[in-house]
RNA sequence: AGGCCAGUAGCUCAAUUGGUAGAGCGGCGGUCUCCAAAACCGCAGGUUGGGGGUUCGAGACCCUCCUGGCCUG
């Protein structure tokens, strides 16, 4: 939908997608292929290697960044990809905290026995115990994070909320489409196929090739990504290749089932079914050609 | 044909000497302010293969039938 869209207006295309970012993750993914890339350049795909870390902040301040140089250029940015949370950071703001700190969540458990804590999450409630009541004890991710943001900025989360309003994305407008296969059979169905055709076209080679590219990236965040981590536990014989399928294509049912449950708390936007391809698309260059100004000015276009 | 073992939630399996069923996975719903394709939370599912019997009480014991597996012939 994108690529047709990109054929009738002058767009900028901008991925949102929080496994694109890294290089070598492109069965997995469903990146767009090298030569679709070259005839329609992506911005941020590739921008990272799977050993490394990107996150919601990143992404916003990249995504702007991105957006500001397609306007230089006399180009719309259209935003493409289900990422939530990053279109949320995009559209909503983040209140100005730290960044993520690989390097310091390593060492969480060691600094908190350092501090005379046997968990990290004791240690939370001696520091911010607001945080501490509001994240669910087996909810590590979001302790760790709570614990972070402390030790970056010596003040507990909730105060960094209170004054720092969050700050949407600067003089921007948006038209927001959201596509869906409505129908969770048929879903699930397109689902199991994708996952046939990944595995056919090598994900498993494309997961040994990035472990032998990237030394250490079998431990690292983005491995996790549904169908990776998957992949890793068969190559770590922990399953067969009939299970392998069956569960990523499970988890990848899962994953489109929260971005569901995501979208449909909030129901600004254009909701659109993915089913019929024509309909859709004349229904959709109708939407763009109402917003699209004659001076191109500063609009945004951004599908789910 | 005979013998043995098994039949409990959609799936894999639990359930002290008989005290009227639980878990994991899956499913469904939800949370979400910097790892988000992540990290979590909640809920619904079973006349325990059918029938009969013993017992105050049976998933468990007895009889019988059905289904599956193994062994013998």
């Amino acid at each position: 939908m994108a690529l047709r869209l990109a054929q009738r207006f002058p767009l900028r295309l901008i991925s949102v997608d929080s496994a694109q970012v890294f290089r070598g993750m492109d069965i997995g993914t469903a990146k767009p292929s090298a030569r679709v890339l070259r005839t329609f350049p992506h911005d941020l795909i590739d921008i990272r290697n799977p050993t490394e870390t990107y996150s919601a902040g990143d992404f916003r301040r990249d995504a702007l960044e991105s957006m500001t140089a397609a306007l230089q250029a006399g180009r719309i940015p259209l935003l493409v990809g289900g990422t939530l949370l990053y279109f949320q950071a995009l559209l909503k703001g983040l209140s100005g905290l730290p960044s993520a700190d690989q390097a310091l969540r390593r060492g969480l458990d060691a600094r908190a026995h350092e501090a005379g804590f046997a968990t990290p999450r004791e240690w939370l409630e001696a520091i911010d115990p607001e945080a501490a009541a509001r994240i669910d004890p087996a909810d590590r991710q979001r302790l760790e994070r709570a614990l972070e943001v402390y030790l970056l900025t010596g003040r507990p989360l909730a105060e960094h909320w209170h004054g720092a309003s969050t700050e949407p994305a600067p003089g921007w407008r948006f038209l927001t489409l959201i596509v869906v296969e409505p129908d969770r059979a048929r879903l699930a169905r397109r689902i199991a196929d994708r996952v046939d055709r990944m595995l056919e076209a090598g994900l498993v080679a494309e997961v040994q090739n990035i472990l032998e590219q990237f030394p250490g990236a079998g431990d690292a965040p983005p491995l996790r990504a549904v169908g990776y981590r998957q992949v890793l536990q068969y190559l770590n014989a922990e399953m067969g290749r009939a299970e392998l399928a069956q569960r990523i294509t499970t988890a990848t049912r899962q994953f489109a089932k929260r971005q569901m449950t995501w979208l449909r708390g909030e129901p600004t936007g254009h909701w659109l079914s993915s089913g019929q391809i024509d309909k859709l698309e004349s229904r959709v260059e109708t939407l763009v050609r109402d917003v699209m100004p004659r001076n191109l000015g500063d609009r945004v276009i951004q599908v789910r």
